[in-house]
Parts: C-alpha cells; sequence; structure tokens
RNA sequence: GCCGCGGUGGCGGAACUGGUAGACGCGCUGGACUUAAAAUCCAGUUGUAGCGAUACAGUGCGGGUUCGAUUCCCGCCCGCGGCACCA
C-alpha cells in the first residue's frame, strides 16, 4: 500500500512550480498536437466517465513529449449555451457566474487527474476576448455574401412563449408543459454551408486516419445525389413544374406529379385550380405539423389532387395528374417529385390509397412480370419506354438526360441533404451578432475595430413572449447609430447557437491571446494542424461538419494554412454505469471520480480506465476492476523497495518486449493490451524475484520500466523514479528504446496439428527446418500413436509457428 | 427502413496480415498466514466424460471456401449508435 493522497499531491504541486507541462515555443522540434473536445461546463459537474478521452490524450501527450516532440496539448471550456442560460434562470443567477462557478468546479475535477495540460493557454468560448475573433470570422462571411437571413419554421411552443430544440420535444410536444409545438417562421441568419457540400464531401478522401464510419456518416449528411431536374409543363399555361429525380429511367412509368404544400408554386397556380377550398384546408392542416409529426413513417400518406390542373410528361406527352401532399420535403429538390409508383415504395403507398394508376417500366429481365405487390426499386431493364426500351437503367439514364438536354426540357442536376445552417438563436447567452439594421442602408456590419461586441447584461434572461432574444429589451443597446449613414438604427438582437464557439477554438489554443489577428501565421504554420483529434462519437456529423466549414472559409480568406483542421480522429467510448445503463442523476448510478481518486489514487483510476476495454468502445464501470488496477500499482511499489538488483537475462528480454509494445499499443490507441502487457511483466518480475530473493533487473532497466509506466500512472511512476535517485522529471526523460536483439527468442513453441487439430507441442530452435521437425515427429510417441496406420498426404509447414500432418 | 459498429467463459475483455481460442483483470473455489476477519501470497477456474494422462464439443444461428476459420464468403438472428418520406 502506498500513500497516494500524498504523493499525487506532491507531484501535482511540483510539476505546477516546476512549469514541467508548459508548451515549448522554439521551433527546432517537431511538434505534436493533440486535442481533446472540450467539454460543456454544466452544473452538475464531471462523472467518472468524462475522463476517458482526456486520459487517453494525457498518455498520448506524455508519450510524444518522451519522445523528443514538442507538445500542445491543451484545454478549455465551451461555456456559451443553453443549459447554462436555463440553470441560470432556475437558481436566479446570471450565466456568467454560473459559468464561472462551473469552470471551477470541472478544473478542480480535472486538476486532482494529473493532467499535463498547459493551462496558460486556457480557452473559454465566453471570454470577449475569444469571440471578438468568432464575430470577427462571422463578418467574414457576411461580406462574402456567406451569412444570409430568411424566415425559417422554428419549433415553436405557444405556451412557454418559446422557440424549442428538437431533443426538447416529445412526440410532437413540449417537454416541459406538454403543449402541441407549433412550426412558426422566425427572421434567422443563415450560413450557406452547402456552397461547402462538395469540398466537405471531396476533401473526407484527404482524411485516410479518421474513421471510415465517421467519415460515412459525415458522407450520408451531406448526402450527394446525381440526377436530373425536369421541366413538366402545364396544360394551357405558361407554367411549368420542375421536378428533381435521380431514376430518369423509370420517367415512362410515371403517373402523376406531386409538390410539396408549402411550395410557392401552389400559390402561383390557384388561380387554375378547381378545388381551392380543400387544398387550402389540407395546406392549412399541415402548415403546423412539426418535422417529426410529417415524418412519422407510421402515418397514412396525405395528399389532395389539384383540381383542374394537368401536367405533361416531357418524354412521352402523357398528361398526368397534379397533387400536394406532406410527403414531398419543400427543403429539399426543387420541392416537387415525378411520382413513378411502380418504382418508389412512398409513390406506391400514395398510389394504393388514392387508387392512382401504377405503370412498371423498369424490370429484372425481359420475361419478368411486374406482380404489383411492392414496389420494384433495384435498376433493371427499360420496357414500354419509347425509344428508350430495351435499355439498362444505367445507360438510359445517361442516353434520357442526353435527349432532355437537347430538347431544352430540364438540366443535369446534383443536390445535397445537408442544409444551410440557421446560425441564429433567439437567447442570450451567446455571442452576440455583430449587425446593424438600418432603414436606410440596410444590414450594416459593426465595424470591426469595434469587436468584441460585448454581450450586455440584462435584468432577465428569459426570451420575449415574441419569440426574441432579451437582448431586444435593452433599448439602450439595441439603439444605435448607423456606422454607415450616422442615422439612427437597431443592433441585430440574435446570437450566436453554441456550434459556434467550438468551430475554431483549436486555433486560438495555438495563439491565446492575440488581439491584432484571429491567429498568428507563422505560430499557425507550425503548430498547424491539429495532428490527433479526440472526442465523443455524438459530434461525428454536427460539430466536425461546422468546423471543417468554418476552418475552410478560413483557408479560403487566408487566415489558415491547411484546408482541413484535424489530421486524425477517434471517438471515446461511453463509460456506463454499474447496472449497463448511461450514467445519469435519473438513475443513480453515476461515479464520481472525486470520491474515486480519495480512495485508490488518480494513477488507479486512470490504469482502469485504460484497462477497461478497446478505447472506443463503451464499456461498463465496474468497481472490482478499479481494485484491480490499485493492486497492480501496489504490486509495482513493492518492487521498487528492493534494494539488491540481480540481472536476469529472461526478465531483461521481456522488458525490452515490452517496451516494444507499449510504444506500439499506445500509438495505435490500444491502451488495455498495454496496460495488460505491463501487468504480464509485472508478474513476470515478482515470480522470478520470489525465487532469488533479489529485483532481477539492474536499477537502470527498472528506471526504464518506470518511464514505460509514466504515461499511465505518472505521480506514483514520477515519485520512484525520484526515489531511485534522479534529479530530473521522468517526463523530460528520453522513451527506452528497445533492443531487437534482446527480443529475438533463440527457442520456440512450434504447434504440431495432425489435420488441423492440436496434438502436441514441441520447443524447438527458432530456425529448425521443415526436415528437422519431422525427425522430431517421428520420435515423439504421443504423436507417433496419431500416425499410426496412416498415409500423410501433405504436411504445411509455418517457419517458428506450426506443423500441420494431412493424414489420408 | 437506411447507414455505421458489434455478438468469444460467471463478468470486462485478449488472439499479429487465416495458424495453440479464452492472455490480462474481476469474480468464484481451495490452501497458506491469522485467535478471527480484512489485506497479502500460492493453486485451480469454457463445458462434458474420466482419479488421471487424455478425449470430444466449443467464439450468436445455418451453410460454404481452406490442410487449418473468432478471423474470409453467402444467408439469417440479436444488441448498440446515428439518420430518418432526401425523390
Amino acid at each position: 500500500m502506498y500513500q497516494h493522497l500524498e504523493i499525487e499531491q506532491k507531484w501535482r504541486e511540483k510539476w505546477s512550480r516546476d512549469e514541467v507541462y508548459k508548451t515549448k515555443t522554439d521551433q527546432s522540434k517537431p511538434k505534436y498536437y493533440i486535442l481533446d473536445m472540450f467539454p460543456y461546463p454544466s452544473g452538475v459537474g464531471l462523472h467518472v466517465g468524462h475522463p476517458k478521452g482526456y486520459i487517453a490524450t494525457d498518455i498520448f501527450a506524455r508519450f510524444k513529449m518522451m519522445q523528443g516532440f514538442n507538445v500542445l496539448h491543451p484545454m478549455g471550456f465551451d461555456a456559451f449555451g443553453l443549459p447554462t442560460e436555463n440553470y441560470a434562470i432556475k437558481n436566479k443567477i446570471q450565466p456568467q457566474k454560473a459559468t464561472n462557478d462551473n469552470i471551477k468546479t470541472y478544473k478542480e475535477q480535472l486538476s486532482i487527474l494529473g493532467f499535463c495540460y498547459d493551462w496558460d493557454r486556457e480557452v473559454i468560448t465566453t471570454d470577449p476576448e475569444y469571440y471578438r475573433w468568432t464575430q470577427w470570422t462571422f463578418l467574414q462571411m457576411f461580406k462574402k455574401g456567406l451569412a444570409y437571413e430568411s424566415n425559417e419554421p422554428i419549433n415553436w411552443c405557444p405556451s412557454c412563449k418559446t422557440g424549442l430544440a428538437n431533443e426538447d420535444l416529445e412526440d410532437g410536444h413540449c417537454e416541459r408543459c406538454g403543449t402541441l409545438v407549433i412550426q412558426k417562421p422566425l427572421r434567422q441568419w443563415v450560413l450557406r454551408i452547402t456552397d461547402y457540400a462538395e469540398r466537405l464531401l471531396d476533401d473526407l478522401e484527404k482524411l485516410p486516419d479518421w474513421e471510415n464510419s465517421t467519415k460515412e456518416m459525415q458522407r450520408n449528411w451531406i448526402g450527394r445525389s446525381e440526377g436530373a431536374e425536369i421541366d413538366f409543363a402545364l396544360k394551357g399555361s405558361e407554367k411549368k413544374i420542375k421536378v428533381f429525380t435521380t431514376r430518369v429511367d423509370t420517367i415512362f412509368g410515371c403517373t402523376y406529379v406531386v409538390i410539396a404544400p408549402e411550395n410557392d408554386l401552389v400559390l402561383e397556380l390557384k388561380d387554375s385550380i378547381s378545388n381551392l377550398t380543400e387544398v387550402n384546408e389540407y395546406i392549412e392542416e399541415n402548415k403546423n405539423k412539426t418535422d417529426l409529426q410529417r415524418t412519422d413513417l407510421n402515418k397514412e400518406k396525405t395528399g389532395v389532387a389539384l383540381k383542374g390542373i394537368k401536367a405533361i410528361n416531357p418524354f412521352n406527352n402523357e398528361e398526368v395528374d397534379v397533387f400536394i401532399a406532406d410527403y414531398v420535403l419543400n427543403s429539399y429538390g426543387t420541392g416537387a417529385v415525378m411520382a413513378v409508383p411502380a418504382h418508389d415504395e412512398r409513390d406506391f403507398e400514395f398510389a394504393h390509397i388514392y387508387g392512382l394508376r401504377i405503370k412498371a417500366v423498369i424490370f429484372p429481365n425481359k420475361e419478368a412480370e411486374f406482380e404489383g405487390k411492392y414496389a420494384f426499386t433495384d435498376e433493371g431493364i427499360l420496357l414500354n419506354s419509347g425509344d428508350f426500351t430495351g435499355l439498362s437503367s444505367a445507360a438510359a439514364r445517361k442516353e434520357m438526360i442526353a435527349w432532355m438536354l437537347k430538347n431544352n426540357l430540364g438540366a443535369k442536376k446534383v443536390n445535397y441533404k445537408i442544409k444551410d445552417w440557421v446560425f441564429s438563436r433567439q437567447r442570450y447567452w451567446g455571442e452576440p451578432i455583430p449587425l446593424i439594421h438600418c432603414e436606410k442602408c440596410g444590414v450594416v456590419p459593426v465595424p470591426e475595430e469595434e469587436l468584441p461586441l460585448i454581450l450586455p447584461n440584462v435584468e432577465s434572461y428569459e426570451p420575449s413572449d415574441n419569440g426574441e432574444s432579451p437582448l431586444a429589451a435593452i433599448s439602450d443597446w439595441v439603439n444605435v447609430k448607423c456606422p454607415h449613414c450616422g442615422d439612427a438604427a437597431k443592433r441585430e438582437t440574435n446570437t450566436m447557437p453554441q456550434w459556434a464557439g467550438s468551430c475554431w477554438y483549436y486555433l486560438r489554443y495555438i495563439d491565446p491571446k492575440n488581439t491584432k489577428e484571429l491567429v498568428d501565421k507563422k505560430l499557425e504554420k507550425y503548430w498547424s494542424p491539429v495532428d490527433f483529434y479526440v472526442g465523443g462519437a455524438e459530434h461525428a456529423t454536427r460539430h466536425l461538419i461546422y468546423a471543417r466549414f468554418w476552418h475552410k472559409f478560413l483557408f479560403d480568406i487566408g487566415a489558415v494554412n491547411y484546408e482541413e483542421p484535424f489530421t486524425k480522429l477517434k471517438h471515446v467510448g461511453l463509460i456506463m454505469g454499474e447496472d449497463g445503463r448511461k450514467m445519469s442523476k435519473r438513475w443513480g448510478n453515476v461515479i464520481n471520480p472525486d470520491e474515486i481518486v480519495k480512495k485508490y489514487g488518480a494513477d488507479s483510476l486512470r490504469v482502469y480506465e485504460m484497462f477497461m476495454g478497446p478505447f472506443e468502445q463503451s464499456c461498463a464501470w465496474n468497481t472490482n476492476g478499479l481494485v484491480g488496477a490499485r493492486k497492480f500499482l501496489d504490486k509495482v511499489v513493492v518492487l521498487g523497495e528492493i534494494k539488491e538488483f540481480q540481472e536476469v537475462k529472461e526478465i531483461k528480454s521481456k522488458l525490452h518486449k515490452t517496451i516494444k509494445k507499449v510504444g506500439e499499443d499506445i500509438t495505435n490507441f490500444y491502451f488495455n493490451t498495454a496496460v495488460s502487457s505491463l501487468m504480464i511483466l509485472v508478474n513476470d518480475i515478482n515470480e522470478v524475484k520470489n525465487k532469488i530473493s533479489a529485483l532481477p533487473l539492474t536499477a537502470g532497466d527498472f528506471g526504464k520500466f518506470l518511464q514505460i509506466l509514466s504515461p499511465f500512472a505518472p505521480h506514483l511512476s514520477e515519485e520512484m523514479f525520484e526515489k531511485m535517485g534522479h534529479e530530473k522529471s521522468i517526463f523530460a526523460s528520453s522513451w527506452p528504446i528497445h533492443d531487437e536483439k534482446l527480443i529475438k527468442d533463440e527457442t520456440v513453441n512450434l504447434v504440431i496439428q495432425i489435420n488441423g487439430k492440436l496434438r502436441a507441442n514441441l520447443l524447438v530452435p527458432f530456425d529448425i527446418s521443415e526436415v528437422e521437425v519431422i525427425e522430431l515427429v517421428k520420435k515423439n510417441e504421443t504423436l507417433q500413436k496419431w500416425l499410426e496406420g496412416h498415409e500423410i498426404i501433405k504436411t504445411i509447414f509455418v517457419p517458428g509457428k506450426l506443423l500441420n500432418i494431412v493424414l489420408k
């Protein structure tokens, strides 16, 4: 047993006093930038699952330090956002105060785990000196035309008089009061992320060190699809309906056209619609539906025919009916589709309900028949398709588009699922959007020299009844002179979403105090990009897409040198409660790290969390397992107290194998097997120690063992290293290098299989030949029993591994 | 429904590019030390049969490829995460 509290405190203080982890600023050495996704400092504090990723990056950072890199390993806080605002409203304190308190708690909780962060570089998104540059970047986007105003529907609770995130809805009702949530259009600032869709997609190819699964999720999120926009003329009218399709090959099977109810086209056509009352009723009914209600797949499809309107299929001049139906989304494509019930499931379902014609034109082969039970959505061969009959789907698409272009009936088109980014919130606790509305000059940016535009204090943090931000109520803040013409004007009162601050914090760590520019070019060139980024899988799409977009914009305006901010990315798996459920107050299964550290020490917690299982996998907490990690460290302490040293060759070889293994495993983020190999080494040392009553290593070699243990258990290793007489910190020492000669085994355990089944193990020289092995087999009695009376067909020999004898 | 990940002892998990399945840890059983307990140390621990050497079965299920499959292929089942009428 060792006194973990005393040792850990001693070293935390000493490391801090000696500035052991201060980022080195000389640029002569290679750099390594390893970054954690910074936390949101909520009121409840950390549980034992939060530090898992931080422990991993801490180990990695220390490993890189010892390998001679200048390591940048910073930490900060993503502190704007709704949870703090709600917490502040509920507890009647200022959001800024709540944030400061929470950050203080977080930092205390993090500090006792012994992380090697350079706190001089701390970044807090709510710091005006930080959000000055968040606002500055927004202004650059505004100036480039990437920010625009738009009326966007938000989830609106008429009772709470507030906008709600999708998360805050329960079955289309307000989570808090149960009122039915409606869609209310509000003026919003929106960023044209869709302009970057192609690059965001293509550049994923430049990220070989990202998990394939993450890239796939991003691809799906961006959702590129290639197709065509086709004009369906309207009978007796100049107007036409533009539809988007990826399956032009099915167009001869089109039996009607559907428009989204909120599509402006419906308004334009109203004079020709004979059942306008019915149509308006349908539109009215569906207007207030939330996305969730609309997209509930269990719901039966509904729609209304636009009587009096006929569209003409340009490929065969057939007249088809036109419907409005909410299964067509106005926000995707052209907000109108050609319906091919035979070959699209949604159209098929709709056609069934309304008894519409179903015409099959794609078949798996020429002889096949359309059964009519469900839509045939595969590719196939075209029949009943005019001049295109007989072609395969792929060939038909090519030829049909060519024909369409030639006759000027439409265009090739690429569509994306990704939508422009609604970048404003009607909330208090966010970065103010630095724009001014002037009646004469329109929207005018706040002059850059006036940044940061400070978030003013207010009496009440609640949004106003009409859904405006509480900033709108501060008249002496809102009312300003137009920077352009000097007339009376009003400030924008929307604030930025929480995502904004996390889009570029990794750049601020590089140059945390800069007041002249976003980041110094030379520093950026040296430290960028982030070599390794670690955080939760829940950020695989949104945060990581927004940050990539933001970075590409900064690249375009020349603020940064690289197009992709994060070279390598890994996701950390959750730690669940002992009951297998997510750790949460609600289940009462939260384990507090402070208590664990107090009782077992930070080093035990670190070793245990890394040993639990593969880093990216989620895993249930088990305090007994933690005790196992502590026992391992206790064994190490016992070894350190031995004063007799007697080198044993076999142990030296095992040490060098472990040096190699631990280094490789840290590099690959295989911490569980790294810890395991350290445990095995300790067990081996112990076994020999008991026999010879001395430590079977030289003091120098024991020091090497402490070095490879040190990233996992920094306090204890440092303490033992010092006790051995070292004056400098173990983290200023160089990572040991294994000796290949010592790793090579002279003899190996060779497996003898007969018909693929293990029958014997032979201890043989590592370079034994097949002939020699067969000689040994013939001399071996047990093997002979198996061979007797059988003919050997062949043998398979894997040098140094196995011999398989195949019998007839 | 689609996309992604996974399924190995009582439990967490290991097994390099196809080559001894169950490393390491927890738990459990037995033993040593102790008046006793805790802690510590030693031994055992996939199942079945056997005193035992050993044999057979065994990595979600059913097939296949191979001298040999946890690993590769085909068809299913189950769990987790994400997205959701994207034309």
